[in-house]
DNA sequence: TATTGTTATACTCTATAACTATA
DNA sequence: TATAGTTATAGAGTATAACAATA
């Protein structure tokens, strides 16, 4: 049990315990894996239900705003797209207006994934949330808007 | 410019403005960008630069620790020394006191990478603190490991 | 039996580049 | 020319399963 400097100390993090992107990958990786689970049955992934639920509030949303709104360039836009729309869950339609542009549409099964997955994101929101007051929540919320906008 | 629904109004996100894994997922995503625009010259990941600098701190450290502090199984684990490994920035020692380990350390190219990593994780910390006080970033750091911890 | 490392495999996300169609 | 979509390709992270060596 003398080896080196390993197994014994147990502080935190060492030196990463100050750095703020450390922490910040680290609870996304906590958030990402809960919300794995809790999407087990429904399959479908953070990057996936956001679409999901996008076009469901923006019915006809092209993929270039998709992409603009989170944060995701064409070519990865294409391939959550192509994911979904291979499930069943979504349309594509050329746009009347802009010959250039997609405009995207769930189909009844995708409008039923996104019941389902609203659902599921309640609960995984309240397991995030439980751990913070209303106000922390807000406040938090507002970092880490700052931080992406 | 009167299709569907899309194209005019900009308010926010819609629907998942409130959801806070939301925010962190997309506060991530501008984050990793950053890191990475920050780590060109180097060409090191966050993953690559976290393991880098835990076994600066702690050589000797055995894979199955460095996983377990920064949430990583052991094949994912494998992967990341396995590249630090091939560019020639760390070396793997049978552990003497536990024949299943092998204990991690860092090459002297690997000191020298990771005194540039310590230089470029400063920079980017100043532009991620930039955007807050002292007070915030302690509040922040302090919500975001109530995440993750 | 349990733990650690290893290998193989697969899927997702991300990004770049090049090409087509439309504005 | 610029924009939007598409396709191909590649690297990185993540995870599971199975196996070998050691405790």
């Amino acid at each position: 049990m003398t080896e080196d400097t390993s197994d014994t100390d147990k502080p935190g993090f060492g030196l990463l315990d100050g750095i703020v992107g450390f922490h910040l990958r680290l609870a996304h990786g906590a958030v990402y894996r809960h919300f794995t689970e809790t999407f087990s049955e429904l399959g479908l992934t953070q990057k996936q239900v956001s679409v999901l639920w996008m076009v469901g509030d923006k019915p006809g949303v092209a993929q270039i705003e998709l992409g603009s709104r989170l944060r995701m360039d064409r070519a990865t836009t294409m391939t959550i797209v192509n994911r979904l729309q291979e499930r069943g869950y979504m349309r594509r339609e050329r746009s009347s207006s802009d010959g250039r542009k997609q405009a995207l549409h769930l189909t009844p099964a995708g409008e039923a994934a996104l019941v389902e997955a609203t659902q599921c994101i309640e609960l995984h929101e309240a397991w995030l949330k439980s751990r913070f007051t209303p106000q922390e929540v807000e406040k938090l919320v507002e970092m880490l808007a700052r931080i992406h906008e």
